[in-house]
DNA sequence: CCATAGAGACCGACCGGTCGGTTTCCATGG
DNA sequence: CCATGGAAACCGACCGGTCGGTCTCTATGG
């Protein structure tokens, strides 16, 4: 691994920890070992360095969350594998994310963010908005294919799966109780159990 | 309103939109219009003052969030009642959450804050772990008078709940989104009706 | 022989917090 | 009714330390 490859990798353990401000340069260098020229040589700015940790970051959610999606027909059972491969494949099987999805931890932040650096602000939000819509598609197939009540708002399911996850995130964060995590992925799942008819 | 009333109310909106550790004093001052001796004459540390206005702020979570149930006797009403304040009164009706819950805002940054304020982490995680319960006694007391199937898990249920609440403000915070919110909390809602028998 | 990666001293800005000095306010005595 | 004294409130220059970022220097490999 380059020592850019190991400077992005502690610096998303740290990011997801402890957020973007609160991560100092200089606790960087010293989980890198790493000299502050030898930092900046790769990375213009703390914000660049950000940026590419995102891109990193999103490359993993993509791996983990959407593993074997493809192979499911079943639009309600993608959207439990989903659910379960965000507990277990993403927050539970990653052990670059202490403190929970990256992109929640830095959401938190973008009220002060959004003032410096309004384009990463975006990015997050686009992600989010993103990942909503793909879970209301599922659940638009999964009604027009029948499996739903009529009567379903897709788009209040959708918002609140999305919360729950972001929910569960924020607490395994806080309390790194897998049983917890557990609880609340189990329950969102029988609650897209229970839309069907 | 005295001078300390002043700092405490305009720290809680700062608290609540940045965190504890973005927010400097220096800002506080000059929102408050006062200067560091002044502010320093009320309160010995930022600590301290952060003390302060989390108790001013779970005063406020009683009084918004716990309005008007104790007049209701089925416990689902209740659970309907709390998601319907959290929304109403206490995300949207406050004007001082520019943030969302100032304590799902702190929350996330308990990682760094544990370490150097231990017993301020355990205070919040315990409002959680009791409001949760409080969740699940309504659940328990439904499902002792026949209103739910036997077979839910109320623990569980209640946790989905929780993370659902805490996601929807760490949203609320980000995009100020009363439709979001809304669509969140009526999904709860529904899914709250949904367990019933 | 030189391009490059890395090292670390150094910079100004800002952090939370301190401290000596000034103002405000009110209780008291004449 | 007012003069006086002392406590409390308030002010802002200043402190040591840390922040992100820059600069110069050197060791090394092609």
């Amino acid at each position: 691994m380059t020592l850019k490859e190991k400077i992005i990798q502690e610096s998303s353990r740290l990011f997801s920890a402890k957020g973007f401000s609160s991560t100092s340069i200089n606790e960087i260098l010293e989980v890198v070992g790493v000299s502050k020229g030898g930092l900046y040589n790769h990375f213009k700015t703390k914000e660049e360095l950000f940026s590419a940790v995102l891109s990193e970051s999103r490359k993993i959610w993509r791996e983990k969350n959407l593993a074997g999606l493809e192979e499911i027909e079943n639009p309600l059972e993608k959207i439990k594998k989903l659910l379960e491969n965000y507990r277990d494949r993403y927050l539970i099987g990653s052990g670059n994310l202490p403190g929970g999805c990256i992109f929640v931890r830095v959401s938190v932040e973008s009220a002060e963010l959004g003032d410096q650096w309004p384009h990463i602000t975006d990015e997050i939000n686009q992600g989010f908005e993103r990942f909503k819509s793909m879970i209301k598609r599922f659940l638009n197939q999964a009604r027009d294919a029948g499996q739903l009540r009529d009567a379903t708002n897709t788009e209040d399911v959708a918002e609140m799966i999305f919360s729950g996850m972001l929910g569960a995130s924020v607490m395994y964060g806080m309390d790194r109780s897998t049983a917890n995590l557990e609880r609340t992925i189990d329950s969102l799942i029988g609650y897209v159990h229970s839309l069907a008819v």
